[in-house]
DNA sequence: GCATGATCATGC
DNA sequence: GCATGATCATGC
């Protein structure tokens, strides 16, 4: 049977993809094949490929249209309240084969030749939809833009150098940038060999994330995603300096520097009182005009925190995250989990500390949570989830003041959990009833880091 | 001075 | 009205 595009020729083959842009699968592809061959099974991705493209799903290492050197993505979009299109998920490239990818070079590397040129074809995915009436929205071929390749390929070594000490069963997606390793199979138990190690290590395949893919929409789009600011102004100095050592140069002239010194130095007026007070001051240092959001950070999803430490190096406060919903974490598994998705991000530190009431500058440190403290989180997600699972809540009243069961600073070196609410009457729904109180609902709680956790393994560390 | 529960402030 | 960062209050 004839192709209805010509395999030899990149352009045809994206001229017919093209022809995708505001119809769904249903729509564009052979009504005749769809109604005999189409079983109601697969997913979106391989339906394109059997059904439109006309070939059957492979797994091999070369790209799709292998003549063509181009590799076909299909992956959803999601539309924001302000009609705005996002990406979903990260999009997930091909699988890491750890006893491979430790004796190839970047240029050379299946990773490279798969995925130097990309076919995107994005979707809106809509809950409750069969896959067939998605509506395909973007259609559009796209390849690395030189700087970001830069950080790609320090990446992609990154995540080759700890799969070559042993280490792939620690890696994770905050280890890198814009190039991730992504978890990938049927299960969470999914696991293959690596080389340099006895125990197996979760499957993975290379990734871009979220936020990344969401500059991808915006390039194909020609859409602006927003104002944004640059830190790396071009693919020179990309090749030079990696996004860390960028931002710490930045920030160095100013250690040991009061807020004000800071202030005056950088020739800014910014209002000191300001919630934003402190990102603003963060913008400044970088060089980063305040209405704009940082292009490497949001492509990178890094969060910034800004600690303020007391005079003893302690933290004055844990560090909170966003509250979790009681129904949600009772039907979640660790590995699909928000907070496991939290930890997983890379942060960056702005550590200041007081001094006779003023605050310094101490120094800035990109990071991003162990393995082994991932685990450790683990066990207070997993005690978490029973006493709400069990209504288990409250333990005792004394006063007027409930004291729960969650798990406290003493339980775990990492994290507890505490309130985290405009008061004891704003809460969220309960799945099962409070056992001792008979409450249907109770005070927001959110997952903490231990102030201790981030003096002695982020700040002193 | 710390641990834990409770709450505030700001910006969107 | 909510998310997020920040802070307060009380008892040991």
């Amino acid at each position: 049977m004839s192709l209805p595009y010509n395999l030899n020729d990149k352009q045809s083959i994206i001229d017919y993809a093209k022809l995708l842009k505001g119809k769904t699968l249903r729509e564009a592809c052979d009504k005749e094949i769809l109604e005999h061959k189409y079983s109601g099974k697969g997913n979106f991705g391989q339906v394109l490929e059997k059904f439109y493209f006309l070939y059957e799903p492979n797994s091999v290492s070369e790209p799709d249209f292998a003549i063509a050197g181009l590799e076909l993505k299909s992956t959803p979009l999601k539309q924001l309240s302000n009609k705005d299109y996002r990406s979903k998920e990260r999009l997930v490239l091909n699988i890491i084969n750890y006893l491979e990818v430790i004796n190839q070079d970047f240029e050379t590397s299946s990773f490279y030749k798969k995925n130097a040129n990309i076919l995107l074809v994005f979707y809106l995915h809509k809950a409750g939809y069969d896959i067939l009436d998605y509506l395909i929205k973007l259609v559009n071929e796209w390849s690395f833009p030189s700087t970001d390749l830069e950080i790609i390929r320090k990446d992609w070594e990154f995540i080759k150098k700890k799969i070559a000490d042993g280490k792939a069963h620690e890696l994770s997606e905050g280890d890198t940038f814009y190039l991730g390793a992504c978890t990938k199979g049927a299960n969470a138990n999914t696991t293959r060999k690596q080389p340099n190690s006895e125990i197996p290590a979760k499957q993975r395949a290379f990734s871009f994330k979220q936020g990344y893919v969401n500059h991808i929409i915006a390039s194909i789009a020609n859409d602006s995603l927003g104002n944004y600011g640059k830190l790396i102004r071009s693919t020179e100095i990309a090749q030079k300096q990696t996004i860390e050592e960028i931002v710490i140069s930045k920030f160095k002239p100013y250690y040991g520097k009061t807020v004000q010194q800071i202030l005056k130095k950088t020739k800014t007026e910014i209002n000191t009182k300001a919630k934003s007070f402190y990102a603003n001051l963060t913008n400044v240092i970088l060089g980063i005009e305040l209405d704009k959001n940082i292009e490497e950070f949001e492509k990178a999803e890094i969060t910034v925190k800004t600690v303020r430490l007391k005079e003893n190096n302690l933290p004055k406060e844990d560090l909170s995250f966003a509250n979790f919903k009681y129904v949600g974490i009772i039907n979640e598994d660790w590995d699909d989990s928000n907070f496991k998705d939290i930890l997983e991000h890379k942060f960056l530190f702005v550590f200041y500390q007081f001094e006779n009431e003023e605050l310094v500058l101490r120094k800035v440190k990109f990071w991003n949570m162990p393995y082994a403290d991932i685990q450790e989180a683990e066990k207070v997600w997993a005690k978490t989830k029973k006493i709400v699972a069990k209504g288990d809540i409250v333990k005792e009243i004394i006063n007027g003041i409930r004291y729960t069961n969650f798990p406290n600073k003493s339980f775990n070196s990492v994290s507890h959990v505490r309130p985290h609410a405009k008061n004891a009457l704003d809460t969220y729904a309960l799945p099962t009833k409070d056992k001792l109180t008979k409450a249907k609902e109770y005070t927001k709680h959110c997952f903490w880091l231990n102030n201790t956790y981030v003096r002695d393994e982020i700040y002193l560390k």
